[in-house]
DNA sequence: ATGACTTGTGTCAGTCTGTGACAGGAAGGT
DNA sequence: ACCTTCCTGTCACAGACTGACACAAGTCAT
């Protein structure tokens, strides 16, 4: 790896660092990209060149989260029933959590502190997870033989594990740690499976 | 109903048809509220004293969808379950849009069409409905006897529910008419119900 | 190392959304 | 008519983005 794409990497987690912490520090909604671009010493235009917008850097780890997401669902085997698989899936973006760095696990919790205190950047990362959802949706009716347009299981399908998702992610708590995530995602993953009627994900369109 | 009141109501409604036909015309993202402020001979400030916002024009069936699903869940028997109650908001929903004017079926028909070309919306309509989405859950958690922060299931009953509304309201389809609409909406219903086992929103947290 | 080539960065100018403050005018009640 | 209330337009402004351009820093030859 060069010392360009060193000194990028660099800048990308000094931006996220800087903004995170004025996040935490004075708010989501107060905190301006010039301030953001101050502390790290670029000018704000080299932040959108960085991110997309203030709500990537917020959301950065739910890209990560859907790209763990598609790729498990990909990865597992034809024969296993849609709904199961997609809950594989959700472990391993939790595995992959807890898996992180010490410094990627600090970011995580603070992102997740954030979002208790701005519920408004959990519906946006629902409209910035659109298209994972569409691809989710196309993978599987792929793997139930049917086009995803005429087949509502699908869509109900992948509905239903992202709401799963969420409700284990992102819903209020009082202790934010990792192990306590990890203990509420295991239950909701749980609930979820038995509150579904076996095989309701693999029946005909 | 006094002049001034009137003459609001023909201001909204004169910038709900401006705005939806240019969404229709030109597309969602570039059609500007100066334009739309043009076609109604208003000022643009007096736009944002209607809408909050452009998304607040697109998504106005939502709010009123919403208020429905909140006030019909309230009206249910308290011993019904609650996915059972949230169900029947839903048909009410459907119901309200099937029993209003031509002309609001022609908006609602418009804005349909208008989520099938701009999936950002879809997104956005989960960020506005979150503070509904909440207030469902603590009317949920306190059917069920409990305090919302600590229990999963009244988020997950929310989340199936709301989840099952977007699936059979705003999944792409290949015809748009109030009867399709309909249809897809009992099917969806109909699915989501089967799909759960019985009781499971009943249990104890 | 010196050159040419590629790529990242700052500056500038501009668009669009959204908001607060103020003044004038239309509607409502007396 | 009169006063109050509410609506509206104008102005001024902040903040999120984007395109164009020039310059500098990294890369890769010879």
């Amino acid at each position: 790896m060069g010392l360009r794409e060193r000194k990028k990497e660099k800048t990308r987690l000094a931006i996220l660092d800087a903004a995170l912490d004025l996040f935490v520090e004075q708010g989501y909604e107060s905190t301006t990209i010039e301030q953001i671009a101050g502390v790290v010493d670029i000018s704000p235009r080299t932040f959108f060149r960085y991110f997309t917008g203030k709500d990537h850097v917020a959301l950065l780890f739910h890209d990560h989260g859907e790209a763990i997401l598609l790729e498990t669902f990909a990865s597992r085997p034809a024969d296993e029933p849609p709904f199961t698989s997609l809950m594989h899936g959700m472990r391993a973006v939790m595995q992959d959590l807890l898996d992180s760095t010490p410094e990627d696990t600090a970011r995580f919790l603070k992102l997740r502190r954030l979002l208790d205190d701005n519920p408004q950047l959990v519906g946006r990362s629902v409209a910035r997870g659109a298209e994972t959802e569409r691809r989710l949706t196309e993978a599987v009716a792929a793997r139930r033989g049917v086009a995803a347009e005429e087949d509502l299981l699908s869509h109900l399908i992948v509905a239903f594990a992202t709401s799963a998702m969420r409700v284990g992610f992102e819903c209020p708590m009082t202790e934010v740690s990792m192990p306590a995530i990890a203990r509420r995602m295991a239950a909701t993953i749980e609930l979820a499976e038995r509150s579904l009627r076996p095989g309701w994900d693999v029946e005909a369109g």
